[in-house]
DNA sequence: TTGTACGCGTTATCAG
DNA sequence: CTGATAACGCGTACAA
């Protein structure tokens, strides 16, 4: 292994004289310059880095908190994580860190000094781990919203307009019974922040439209959306419409009701989370709310770059719900 | 900050006796041990992963090279990334690379110490990074396959067996003229494992049948399988079955079919690759030969340890094709 | 059973 | 413009 002594020793110079000549942070004589050059490329020297950001008292990495797999919503893409690696490049590494309800891990990878910041997802209302990291002062960003947010970076996808703007787009057709999917109870009772904001927005929907939704408790998978959309079928004959902001569910949404001789739009209309990517080729295509979930990613990784770099002013970024209306949905048939 | 001198002197030892005590490497008396623990948990002595890792040479990193979303399989699904975080779990931790053609980032990663071991996809059958990374003796483990692989530690899905395995079901049913859906010539020329042998598996399905095959190009996403499936139904009027293995589009296909006017499977069969969380709930759900990609990621990891733990022995792994016989494959009608 | 001294590779500081 | 020295925090051979 190639030291910047064995180059220091080979180009007659100094150690130091080595250092800064690479990093170029102060005026080295041509002569020198030249001659550490020829050092460097004849030895083949490539500086250690972890040295180098033990001596800085920096990581350079940063890290991302991965739910486990079942509690992720189905379809996550893994441009999802992709996007904020890449939103990073150069300045800092991506690593992925298991998830875990306490806080002590975190702490513990920032004391042990192996990262300089974190991206938090699948947040709480109440999340134990952002209290903890509150207080003792290390660079986070989540993705995603507790419920006192004062002081906090985070950017979140708008479930609470997606959740309205469904609403008000099966009411402008015509729809008043209108069914939705939620989270199993014992899911909900996590405060996951997504399902809090969906079920304002229901109600702001229902307050505004003077009308009562059908809730239906699921869970993210297709499996589960299957077997949802079979007992609010069941139980209310006279829906109209399915709305289900939960994962990019709508397969088994719409296997459900093809299995009940359910025509969409015709005698279901139904508006989901999801994005253009497959919402556009199902049959019928879906009414989607549009989640452009790699720009949580790199939106994440930008704004934890600024708290970096030293900027302390809090940033909270809402991305805003589009929905981009296709062929599953419809005014009601009388 | 805390550092293992505060500890030493605030329990009246030497550093190296706070060392020792803490990693067991050598006895220490009842008495010492006590006053050391005391004095850790007293001043919240968290050691430094850096110093650590920079004393002991290593960096217990371990990278994976992700391609750029354009040229990833659609609907990779992130559990692919977070198996094998999760494989490695304790002992590592997983960061993340950009893509790059070329081995100098890769080799470079090394050579800063940064990265213990590499994952990588995307092979190309001549790929020059796998080269470079041979001669230079640094650990790695391929997804994927080059062409001469003695020596190499890798994991794949076998594409042969999958590609045959579809031709043969569709055979066994009674179909003659049977289309496929290939990468586009610019892509092909990269020489990618799987598109290599997924030809290969085509070839010896046609030699063992005795049939011709008819090849179009697509490329791996809906949109792409979309038009591919509609210029393959207009040039070919007697074909009876679609096999697409690149990527799980088959959402595009089942479009194009639907467009046309034409029933899966009464008028057309259709194969594809595909996991059962999806593929179960299309209308009609696709008769697939699974991926497990969340193993090809785990396998990854688990491979990588054993050569990092020090078995030099190269072990080559192929996840079977299995093939799971849905609602989209059925005899075709005379 | 414990302490001393040095090295890992880098960079900031101070002196020249 | 350049060099020597100390320090970042830790592990371990050697000495006691």
């Amino acid at each position: 292994m190639i030291t910047i002594k064995d180059v220091a020793k080979y180009a007659g110079v100094a150690p130091s004289t080595v250092s800064y000549a690479l990093s170029g942070k102060r005026a080295i004589s041509e002569k020198v310059r030249r001659r550490i050059e020829r050092a460097v490329s004849e030895l083949g020297y490539v500086p250690n880095a972890q040295a180098h950001n033990l001596r800085l008292g920096l990581s350079r990495t940063i890290a991302m908190v991965h739910p486990p797999n079942e509690i992720m919503l189905e379809g996550t893409s893994i441009d999802f994580i992709t996007a904020a690696a890449e939103a990073l490049e150069a300045s800092h590494t991506l690593s992925l860190m298991p998830y875990s309800k306490t806080a002590d891990k975190l702490l513990e990878a920032f004391q042990q000094r192996r990262i300089d910041g974190l991206i938090l997802m699948h947040i709480a209302r109440h999340d134990e781990r952002i209290e903890a990291l509150k207080a003792s002062n290390y660079p986070f960003v989540l993705i995603g919203r507790t419920e006192y947010t004062e002081g906090l970076n985070l950017v979140d996808f708008d479930f609470e307009e997606a959740a309205y703007l469904a609403i008000k787009h099966l009411v402008e057709l015509g729809h008043r019974r209108i069914g939705y999917l939620d989270l199993a109870s014992h899911e909900r009772a996590e405060g996951l922040g997504y399902a809090f904001y969906m079920q304002q927005g229901f109600e702001r929907a229902q307050a505004e439209f003077g009308i009562q939704l059908i809730r239906q408790e699921a869970g993210r998978r297709n499996t589960d959306s299957y077997k949802a959309t079979q007992t609010l079928i069941g139980q209310e004959k006279k829906l109209t419409a399915i709305v289900a902001l939960l994962g990019a569910t709508y397969l088994g949404i719409l296997r459900a009701l093809h299995d009940a001789k359910k025509h969409v739009p015709q005698d279901c209309s139904l508006v989901c989370l999801g994005s253009a990517a497959a919402a556009r080729w199902t049959i019928p295509s879906i009414t989607t709310l549009d989640n452009q979930l790699s720009d949580l990613g790199k939106i994440a990784a930008e704004l934890l770059l600024e708290r970096l770099a030293g900027n302390l002013e809090a940033k909270q970024v809402l991305l805003p719900a589009q929905l981009v209306r296709r062929e599953s949905t419809a005014a009601p048939s009388s």
